[in-house]
DNA sequence: CTACGGCTTGACGCCGACGTCAAGGCAAGA
DNA sequence: TCTTGCCTTGACGTCGGCGTCAAGCCGTAG
């Protein structure tokens, strides 16, 4: 199998087999003519990095899973290492999913003040002269 | 006030500062000498990027907020425009969390499986010829 | 013969928000 | 006078994961 029936049946592109191989990731052997060819089992090790690509890992990150197969393991993640970054992983995505959880409140706490601003600014401006609420400056 | 001293009082630099002014969102005037010079009021421009910015707004998200602020409104949200912003950034936020969540929950189900692969096997290794779990290849 | 498709290496482009370095100007203090 | 410090513009570096283009090789279908 050669490079463009690989990442095809892989859904992703022989640029980024090039690049994976050029990190040490998913090696090749070489033809007659100096074209790279794959096995089954490459396949494999290509899905593996795909779908933790999805679930955003970083292309370093995917490399213990990748050692751990061809290793021979059952599963990438048969290997300690492929759990610590499983663990490292879940944390960052906890502290991640919390920032973002704090500034959602806060964006939303601003834009719920801005509109209560606009309201009263509207309210007053139908009624000049009327309830002028909270405001420490009017009188 | 000149650049490093702005730069300083809104804790960032006068590199960001240039690149603002690349970017047309912080203009300034110059002295005689071509040094770039700020008022007060710039101050007030440069902390409400800032605190956009730490909110994870892209520079040019915060454009509507400061020009509403330079067009003399008494908040950078005081305008509808600003307004558009947040709104949008919610919704992004709301699905970027939701994605995050989902990849979490993927992420933690794949690390039990493993670990209870891992375990499997251990307990295979420490009773051999015990209770063969659900291999169908065992036997 | 020629076109075409697929492969090769090499190298620059991209995106955002600056960091960092180079080379030089200008003013005040020791 | 010399140094120090702050300022100027210009331009390249950073990071990740490739996209895209250039130039060229190889085999095959028409």
């Amino acid at each position: 199998m050669r490079i463009g029936e690989l990442a095809a049946r892989a859904g992703t592109t022989a640029r980024a087999l090039r690049y994976y191989e050029s990190r040490g990731l998913l090696p090749a052997r070489r033809d007659e003519h100096g074209h790279r060819t794959y096995e089954e089992r490459d396949l494999r090790l290509l899905r593996q990095i795909r779908t933790l690509q999805d679930f955003g890992f970083d292309l370093e990150e995917t490399r213990p899973f990748v050692e751990c197969l061809r290793a021979g393991h059952p599963e990438g993640d048969s290997c300690p290492a492929s759990l610590v970054v499983y663990r490292r992983k879940l944390d960052e995505l906890d502290a991640l999913i919390g920032e973002l959880a704090a500034v959602r409140a806060k964006v939303g706490e601003q834009l719920a003040r801005a509109e209560a601003a606009r309201d009263g600014l509207a309210a007053e401006a139908l009624v000049p002269g009327g309830p002028e609420p909270v405001c420490e400056l009017g009188g």
